[in-house]
DNA sequence: TCTTAAGCGAGACGGTACGTCCGGTCTTGAA
DNA sequence: TTCAAGACCGGACGTACCGTCTCGCTTAAGA
């Protein structure tokens, strides 16, 4: 992509593989698109404009909006979200709580969450992909901080992650997505405390 | 059709006030095609073929398709859930998620909640719409218990009732909106044990 | 519907028969195109565009362009050619053959009638239409002269008028069809010449 | 052409030199696809599938399906019509016509014929080329029993040929691309009848 | 003999128009 | 005044081809 590249120059096809430069475009187009207008507003014909590409080029790599969306989400995911490694648990979960929060109300990734998972409630065959693909590494950073807990003795081995991670997350997005409520640092901070206090109890 | 009486067929239009056939068979419609095709093959065309209805008289009394499914959520809606009032606090939470549960996953209106809470990521104004009349009642009812609670001394009269609800409703929700896992009993009954536990604790 | 007209401003939408406004529109916007771009640019979106009406509404009452054409060709065609009933046969033949000619040539109809004869060639289904309804009352205007010129005695009673028609506009449409030769008078008078000389023969 | 040969393989490129094979598929592809689905079924992308060809092939050395046909109208021509020089005047004038009605309505040729005078109608350069490489050949064979005649002495030598030529072919080619009328034995008879009744007239 | 450039297959690309579906507005005539 | 009916303008859908382009292979002329 940078070094070398199989040209510098902006081509019209290529026998082997695509357009990268199209594919970009694409992606960032529905991204913006969706920000600016929200999901009504994104378009197969819209994203095709913004984004100097022809429909016929979006329908032969994407099936659909919403797979432009995930893929879109896939990409820009990363980068916002890796639980941090440092202080004590509590800490840990503090931290990665509200940046959790932070990530799905406030960017721009955080606002294709939430219209995929909208879209989910619409089409089980978004919802699986959703599922897999958007959910799925999400849920995985969700667990990380508990399974290391775990490892390093700060929970008990028997401790049901899934669980864990459902009354720790569960709150958060049902205020994100179904009450619209506001999501301050003391509300994960509570949830953080309610979860760490009940693994201190005799019960379980 | 044609000879006879003052009119075999339905009355068309009325001097004073709306057809309440009309407007019972437009949410029928409505409800109908939501269940058999998803959010996206209800129509308004689609809703007044079914209904026998003209678009106009949809228009002339809801806003959009979305308008439509609210109202016949409401009409539906009381009839499944009451919070139930006998035994114990546990007893009656228990009750009341795993029916709640059973509501959202399993029943005609249920689906309509979740449709409504999909399109709500992608429409402020639903958004806004659905929070009032339709998660509003729900929320009412799933703070009843607590209420009661509360008067009759079972919980702390400091206890603060929408983080309760939060805690106790909010994976449930989770559950089935994001994740898509089943909610079985199990899982609402270790939520009311977790939330009760905590009660018991000094701590708060 | 000419006098008054059951409104006078602009309406969209009528519960009894189509809108006579877009109909005109169309017609004429096809018209329209056909001279200034040919016939590769009639299109069903520009006729649409041009005529400031939805392509929906074409569709509803043409099924193709073809079918505009055809009716844009027979709404205007009467007013150009009515064969003469002046002076003799001689003259009466060449006025009309003459004037044939200029409206093939010359006019926005004739073009239209070369446009959709052109396309008889690529499709049966246009060629049946195309014969039916813009060939058939042309050829009609052409037996006109031949058979009152019979009626009055001017013509042997057991002409074969059809056969007689042939060899009077045949090279005429062979010169603007397919040579695309001009056709002065010179031209049409030495054809009807030819033609009545013939039936001065005794053969015959 | 499977095993043994030089290369299993068809050969891709050449230095010098076009590849005769693509260019014989491509013009066979075209032909195909003119009987079979019509001008309309006709496509360069169509052409190239069918003839095994990459549509640059097809671009590099033609400009249009249009020019593919009329060359592969040319190729075809020249095998079906060689006008008979046998018998006297009248006998190769009804042979020559009868055999081009043939030509033109039974042939697969005369097909690629009647779509190119049909596709003249909707464009000029098309129209051009058409006449100086389709027409031209044909009309030539058309010229050539008068110009034996004029100087057999069969016919005056001051006859107008070209006119001549309208006169027995025009009618002719009136049926088949206007009126769509078939054109027996008969029909091209009476043609050549008239025609050689009025060289025997007086008057001219 | 070994380059090397032209022809070839494949197919992605930016476009245009297709014919369909539905949205939301408007008008009509009957009840 | 409301209703069923349905025509209207508008806009997005997903598809088919257009004509251009890039790519890597094949092949034969000429260095």
């Amino acid at each position: 992509m940078s070094e070398g590249g199989p040209s510098r120059t902006a081509h019209h096809g290529n026998r082997h593989g695509r357009s990268e430069r199209a594919r970009q475009a694409v992606l960032e187009a529905a991204d913006d698109l969706l920000v600016e207008r929200g999901f009504a507003g994104v378009t197969i014909e819209g994203i095709a404009a913004r984004a100097g590409v022809a429909k016929q080029t979006i329908y032969r790599w994407w099936s659909s909006k919403v797979d432009v969306l995930i893929e879109a989400f896939v990409d820009d995911m990363a980068q916002y979200l890796t639980p941090p490694d440092e202080g004590d648990l509590e800490h840990r979960l503090r931290t990665h709580l509200s940046r959790s929060a932070r990530f799905l109300t406030r960017t721009a990734p955080g606002a294709v969450f939430r219209a995929l998972a909208g879209q989910a409630q619409h089409d089980p065959e978004v919802a699986a992909r959703f599922r897999a693909e958007c959910l799925g590494p999400l849920r995985a950073l969700d667990r990380l901080p508990l399974e290391r807990a775990v490892e390093r003795g700060e929970l008990p081995p028997d401790t049901d992650l899934d669980f864990a991670v459902d009354q720790l997350v569960g709150p958060l997005y049902y205020r994100v997505l179904v009450t619209g409520h506001p999501v301050p640092e003391e509300f994960t901070d509570a949830l953080v405390e309610r979860f760490l206090a009940l693994t201190r109890l005799p019960i379980q």
